[in-house]
RNA sequence: GUCUCCCUCGUCUAGUGGUUAGGACAUCGGGUUUUCAUCCCGACAACGCGGGUUCGAUCCCCGCGGGAGAUGCCA
């Protein structure tokens, strides 16, 4: 049997880690087994729905490359694939499981139910949820409340007695006893919008969906779904729960951990093959060794014997690390074109680009790859090629083991060295042991002659090469500096 | 409260009835280097606890502890 997994996400906010991971998790594992990828929006809950959260789920899916092979968009037999396009279908089936006699319309108020529940937990009560008060209504009763114009809603009638059991491929066996299921669950919404529970079963049977993986925070409605396909007299897929992501704190990664929307990351300058090869590692691995995987392996090698079972905190730093190895290993002409709109945006550059800044770029590129972690990193990487602040403090130009007056010195006839060099095409090897042989000869350390003509240049102690800084600065405005900085020294 | 699930270095994980319990990130130290970064080398660091079963348990069983999730006209 050929194997149908979907991704059902809520449109009812960004696209995060969490749910990004589920995403690969399925489509992997479609991949890997020949299957069928589906993508299915379930926006069933319109007060918390946003054209921008769709929006988003697109875009996500595309920039990390993750393409369906049934939804939204593109189409597909069991289609539509928007849960608010299928309206009708749901409460055909809502109402079909009330003619069984396997669910009921309940009347009552949104302001009784938070009553009972206030009350439940007052008085400490064992028993949790709604009390079934509508739940033998007869036919007449149910006649005049729709009379009155009350808008039921339908619940499922849960089985007091006995148990429920699920098969997990993970975690093997659950089984939940019938009285501990939330009981009675709603259905279908008095607005005629089924729950997340109907939906979701009615569309995985219509959709022939065979596994249903997804995040653990399910586990517990895993006997209620059972309770439904069997209401129903459907099959019942395979489940498989997936771990959660967790943040530092071992809660459920949310935003008070930092980022979670992968917008964001992607903001940022991560590259979606690092979000990609370490949101699957996240609960997932091949052999406890192999740490880089291309999205194309992935689609070879994923198994659901890989899952771990535990949840998994995200670490950031990794993701991090993960990133640098990408940037390093990624082109140079692509690296050009991934740093542009960060410049651009920084006012560094134009938009469009105009051809010198194209060759700008393409010369910022090899010296900035080694020391990026996120693209971002470049702007602060380069400010000193489009901004010009002077640093005045002298103390900054003062390497370890030197002082004012040798750095002074050194800044003076090191500027000297460096430009006359420069100036005659001399190597820079040559200028390099020149410059070394200045400090030997002030008795200070290299560095004390090359950190303050680096600050001088750069405007920082802390930058690139400085003959790479050189040459992208251009000999001129290495020479204002030099000089500005000489004249620093020199007044008192 | 009730129910369900989970438990190997700080983090992600590999692994086995007998191993020096392996790898990676992070951290720390060292090397390369004009700074930073990269790169290389090294170090630190884990089987939650208590009972059993066994010649022997990290691994099997039970209990405890800890953590998480669920308990909505949200998904």
């Amino acid at each position: 049997m050929e194997v149908r997994v979907r991704y059902a996400p809520s449109p009812t906010g960004l696209q995060h880690i969490g749910g990004i991971r589920t995403a690969l998790f399925n489509y992997f594992f479609a991949r890997a087994n020949g299957g069928k990828f589906i993508l299915r929006v379930e926006d069933t809950d319109r007060e918390r729905y946003s054209d921008e959260s769709l929006e988003d789920l697109y875009s996500t899916l595309e920039w990390l490359g993750i393409k369906w092979d049934e939804g939204p968009v593109v189409g597909g037999p069991c289609g539509p694939y928007i849960q608010s396009e299928r309206f009708d279908l749901y409460k055909k089936y809502a109402e079909e499981l009330v003619e069984k006699g396997k669910a009921y319309y309940c009347f009552c108020t949104p302001e009784r139910l938070e009553e009972v529940r206030k009350q439940q937990v007052e008085s400490k009560s064992e028993y949790q949820g709604y009390d079934r008060h509508c739940a033998h209504l007869s036919d007449s009763e149910i006649k005049e409340y729709l009379r009155q114009g009350i808008k039921p809603v339908i619940r499922l009638r849960v089985p007091t007695e006995g148990k429920t059991t699920f098969h997990d491929i993970l975690m093997g066996d659950i089984t939940r006893r019938n009285r501990d299921v939330s009981p009675d669950p709603i259905l279908l919404k008095s607005d005629g919008f089924p729950t997340y529970h109907l939906a979701n079963v009615v569309d995985d049977h219509l959709m022939g969906i065979t596994h249903i993986m997804r995040a653990q925070e399910w586990i517990p409605s895993g006997p209620l779904h059972v309770l439904l396909y069997e209401a129903f007299g459907w099959e019942i897929p395979q489940y498989c729960h997936l771990p959660m992501v967790m943040g530092k704190d071992g809660q459920k990664l949310s935003k008070r951990h930092g980022s979670t929307a992968v917008r964001d990351f992607r903001a940022k300058g991560y590259l979606p093959e690092a979000i990609i090869n370490y949101v699957t590692l996240v609960g997932w691995s091949l052999d406890g060794s192999t740490e880089f995987f291309s999205k194309e392996e992935l689609e070879k090698c994923f198994t659901m014997e890989g899952i771990h079972k535990a949840p998994a905190v995200f670490d950031y730093k990794k993701l991090d690390w993960f990133n640098g190895q990408y940037i390093r290993q990624a082109d140079d002409s692509r690296l050009a074109s991934l740093i542009t709109p960060y410049l651009q945006e920084a006012g560094y550059v134009k938009n469009p680009l105009s051809a010198e800044d194209a060759d700008l770029i393409s010369k910022i590129v090899p010296p900035v790859k080694e020391r990026m972690k996120v693209l971002s990193d470049v702007v602060p990487l380069t400010a000193f090629l489009f901004e010009d602040k002077p640093v005045t403090d002298k103390a900054v130009y003062v390497a370890k083991g030197s002082d004012e007056e040798k750095t002074g010195e050194a800044l003076q006839r090191g500027s000297d060295i460096l430009l006359s060099g420069l100036k005659n095409g001399e190597k820079e090897e040559s200028i390099e042991e020149k410059l070394t042989a200045l400090s030997q000869e002030l008795g200070i350390k290299v560095n004390g002659v090359f950190q303050p003509i680096r600050v001088a240049i750069t405007n920082s102690t802390v930058s690139l090469p400085l003959f790479d800084s050189i040459r992208l600065l251009g000999i001129d405005e290495t020479e204002k500096r030099l000089m500005r900085a000489v004249k620093l020294f020199e007044e008192n």
